[in-house]
DNA sequence: TTTATTTTTTAGGCTTACCTAAAATATTTT
DNA sequence: AAAATATTTTAGGTAAGCCTAAAAAATAAA
């Protein structure tokens, strides 16, 4: 059994591992769980023993199989909260988050794989992100930014790549949401700020939006 | 914001207040808690500090207003989400309360409330306990037992007073559950077991198990 | 109403998970 | 490759929440 501090620790390591053959910084680790690095250099030290992950001094961490997997899973059952929330219980896909990561720590496999039923399997969590089966297996899918594609190309909005409170209202509100089809018309050459078609409308959104959006061309 | 360990501190005072004049002694709190002595001293003195009880040192605890509504947040949240576990996703009542331990922690007022919408409002959990209301009040019942009834009398089956899983899974196999009418038929004059009618079948409990059966009579 | 027993509190320790400041190591720049 | 900078670790400290053992107070028994 874990605390929520090490889980809390392994589900860090495992969103800053971009290439698992690096490993991650402790200072990343350290940002991300708004700590101080001395104070992530002693749980590094402690997971490392519970072989939850590979720490080499100054040469940051990477998970093992085992944290992997526990990683995953933990992320499995913040996903599927957060699917609760928002297809039962009529919260935004912007109120989820705090929630989710208290919801993420209860342990109960049969609650964890109950939920899942009851929810009809989902396969995305309310932001677009892949829920991990209960084996921790993830499907990630090719993530292409809006801002990637060319003029004339059209994308599915299939995710968000910032998923800040602040940012998802602000989609909101511009009535951009998750599986909507977005055509990129022209881009502006003083501040790249790109015109779009999105069902029958047109609307200019910034580089940092459309580079925040993430798509599947179609 | 309190912690787990202070939330189930005042939990455990609740409980334990059969009479509101009385104080609640440090013994039965550490056995409650299955902590020591000299740990629930130390915490009283914290809720103390923060009003949510008054405490005099060798003369027990008792909560306050502030103490006692929060005490009824925190139960209506555990049975709430023992409700749930149950409605919606297939446990049983002998398998709801340990994750509800860990459930009525989560802190947010939207999805308690949005949890009993979803609900419907329920006034009882599963185990026949009444669920307070988002404003603390708690509608309880004048609790009779099995075994306070005279022969030739019967009552409905309302709630138990030992929650065990075992002796749960033990009413299940005898098939005596919430809701059902029990006639006292007999008592054996050697152990005091009763012979009892339920539905169309009759069968002998001991009075130990009756003196956990909570009754109203009809 | 003393004495014995039980209950509760105090004193002092331990572990976890934080922190700051200083030292050690790694990386970048010149 | 030496110096400057950035990163990471170590050393030492704090608060919460637990513990054991001893002291103090309350309660029960003689």
């Amino acid at each position: 059994m874990l605390t929520f501090s090490e889980e809390n620790h392994l589900k860090s390591i495992f969103h800053l591992s971009s290439d698992p053959e690096l490993g991650v910084s402790t200072n990343s680790i350290a940002d991300n769980l708004n700590t101080k690095a001395s104070s992530v250099t002693e749980m590094l030290k402690k997971l490392n023993d519970k072989n939850l992950i590979v720490y080499k001094k100054y040469h940051g961490a990477q998970l093992t199989e085992k944290g992997r997997k526990t990683a995953l899973n933990i992320i499995r059952k913040h996903r599927l909260w957060e699917v609760f929330l928002v297809d039962k219980l009529n919260f935004k896909w912007d109120e989820v988050h705090e929630i989710a990561e208290q919801l993420e720590h209860i342990q109960s496999k049969k609650l964890t794989n109950e939920l899942d039923k009851f929810l009809n399997f989902p396969t995305k969590d309310p932001h677009g992100d892949p829920i991990p089966n209960p084996a921790g297996f993830i499907k990630f899918t090719p993530k292409l930014k809006l801002s990637d594609l060319n003029i004339g190309e059209t994308g599915k909005f299939i995710g968000v790549k910032d998923s800040s409170s602040t940012f998802l209202k602000y989609l909101d509100k511009r009535q951009i949401s998750l599986g909507c089809n977005i055509k990129v018309l022209h881009q502006e050459e003083f501040d790249q700020s790109l015109h779009v078609g999105l069902d029958d409308t047109n609307l200019t959104i910034s580089i940092k939006t459309a580079s925040n959006l993430y798509i599947t061309k179609i």
